[in-house]
DNA sequence: CCGGATTAGTAAATCGTTTTACCAAATGAC
DNA sequence: GTCATTTGGTAAAACGATTTACTAATCCGG
């Protein structure tokens, strides 16, 4: 392995010469442009890579980021991820993968992961209301850099970027009214999401500004328990039986969506056309569900972005010793018109 | 910060003491068990956290190795992520994940930032064919312990997992000729996949073996240029219009499976009653489709564990400096039927 | 031509571990 | 009682960078 000094020596300079002109920081400017060039074409010509871990060692500083989140196979993860880590690459900084992998028993060791490498910040993707207190209060009691992403927490000094629910599921709900629907059934979320809550609020709104009636019968609720795909078919398969006419289908996202159109289709329903349906979040299957899936779309890859771009900002204030009130941002979904919706039918 | 120098002071043991005890190797042994107990007593007192940057400089290992996935949001890679962080936790080995982003244009910059942090293996997740030579070079030139999932190298020393595509690809016509469809059609693979002629070799040689003509006016090949889904859609449409009869049809993977399904409900058939239609894959999705999908479930746990298994020995090995053969080894998948299929109809 | 600034660098300390080489006291064999 | 061995440790040298505190040579104004 080539080291630094191995570089001093075969360029004729000093080893801080070298450390200085690679690092390419302000004190680099003090070294002269021949000195400079002859450093570079030796480090280059031996294949120099610095040490890391000497480098952090060093400089205290890791360059890198932790970034927990609750299920890498869920699409919702990993896309974010994704845009978290091409926000990240530029500035120089790595991420630090954490996966609970759907389980709340997971949170520490991955917590404690992320911390023996000493990450520089943290970037929790989490919408599980418990996570809170076990986040809030490890990422205060050592105050590190930390941005939540899916969960605004308004009564903690914590950033966070969050999907604008209400205006989300509104957008839902204006959809089929503007096709005409008026007799319409609900699958709402489980209470353990704080999601569930906001996007009903966003439909009871709606409902009253323009004059719709929400037929208590014809909402039903997700408790969460056990598969939500599994649980949103019996639902459906519940209301189907209470013989209560309606024409579209709000789902809470687009698993629940998927499982309506299933339950429907083997009820002999065919959608769009006996009931339109639409979902939340867009996964990334739901353009090849059969209907493809008219949703609204969460807009993941500005979440990330947003998500790492104040991770950024709060690490470079907490270097400079400087202290920023949290960020707290809120993405505006949109809607997505696919083919499992259609105008209502004449009655 | 506390290091390990407080953790010394405070326990009236010397650094030398602490390192050893707190590492817990057989210079341990040496150290009496009182002075053992103390030790850990007052490392967690302090809660002492060694710092993996200085260890790793010193002892020179990383206890980490690099996962090149070559698209993170791909629940066919995911999935083995996670069973390779799962087998990998125990050992005490971290992950460090790539992403290649679905883009080949990606792979030295990925491969760059494995090795810069130093990792003692690779393990890369990837079957297209170009990845091949890359990989090849760069592993071979710094013999770095590695194992490629889903693609074997026959003619280099590498190790390797692959699932047995010919195996799983007889499983799925076996199904459907058990079930007394004899009018197949079939959607083959891009030829840019190793999968593909693998599972088309299977298809041919169980026809072969029970006598089962293959119709090539009902033979459709992806060409793999642009989205996998869209084409598929394509093909079946060309495929309906040729006019020939079939009862059943294999597909490629199960999106295009997905596809075809969509096509052939858009034009009027119904699945499974006047089509069946078997995947290949079982990603998660497939469930939950509609109607969920017979399919070929590659044992995807099985890979991951198997490849982080491989790693872990060939790192052993060259840590110990013995020279082992690469390991092959080639996973067997099975059938899972679910309601996208049924007996042909009786003519 | 003198003295302070500037230019272009360097030596050495340091980060927190692991590891090698050593040592003093106690024990055991004869 | 003596010499070798075992027991229970420690001091100090790495590991490969960054960073702080210098310096020798040149420049430049008066």
């Amino acid at each position: 392995m080539v080291t630094i000094k191995d570089v001093a020596r075969e360029s004729g300079a000093s080893i801080t010469t070298v450390s200085m002109v690679l690092n390419d920081g302000p004190s680099a400017q003090r070294i002269s442009e021949a000195t400079r060039k002859r450093i570079w074409k030796t480090a280059k010509k031996l294949g120099y890579r610095p040490n890391v871990f000497a480098r952090s060692l060093r400089s205290n500083r890791s360059r890198s980021v932790g970034v927990i989140v609750f299920d890498i196979t869920d699409p919702y993860c990993s896309q974010i991820l994704r845009a978290i880590e091409t926000h990240l690459q530029p500035s120089g900084y790595t991420s630090v993968l954490a996966d609970l992998q759907n389980d709340r028993g997971n949170f520490q060791r991955c917590l404690n992961m992320v911390l023996e490498r000493r990450v520089e910040g943290i970037i929790a993707i989490a919408n599980w209301t418990y996570l809170e207190e076990f986040l809030v209060e490890e990422i205060t009691k050592r105050d590190l850099p930390a941005v939540i992403i899916g969960r605004e927490l308004t009564k903690d000094p914590i950033s966070s970027v969050v999907v604008d629910n209400a205006a989300g599921a509104r957008q839902a709900l204006q959809h089929l009214y503007e096709l005409g629907h008026s007799k319409l059934a609900f699958i709402k979320g489980p209470k353990s999401l704080v999601d569930s809550s906001q996007r009903w609020h966003g439909i009871e709104r709606f409902a009253r500004e323009v004059g719709l009636v929400i037929d208590p019968e014809l909402v039903v609720e997700l408790q969460g328990r056990n598969s939500t795909y599994g649980e949103a078919c019996q639902l459906v398969e519940e209301l189907l039986q209470r013989k209560r006419r309606f024409t579209a289908l709000v789902a809470f996202d687009d698993l629940t969506a998927c499982a309506a159109i299933r339950a429907l289709t083997r009820a002999g329903r065919v959608v769009p056309r006996d009931c339109s349906v639409v979902g939340f979040d867009d996964i990334p299957n739901s353009a090849f569900y059969n209907p493809p899936l008219t949703t609204i779309q969460q807009q993941l890859e500005m979440q990330g972005s947003l998500g790492a771009e104040i991770v950024e900002e709060l690490i470079s204030a907490s270097a400079e010793k400087r202290t920023i009130p949290p960020r707290r941002r809120r993405v505006t979904p949109r809607l997505v018109v696919r083919e499992s919706t259609c105008p209502a039918p004449r009655s």
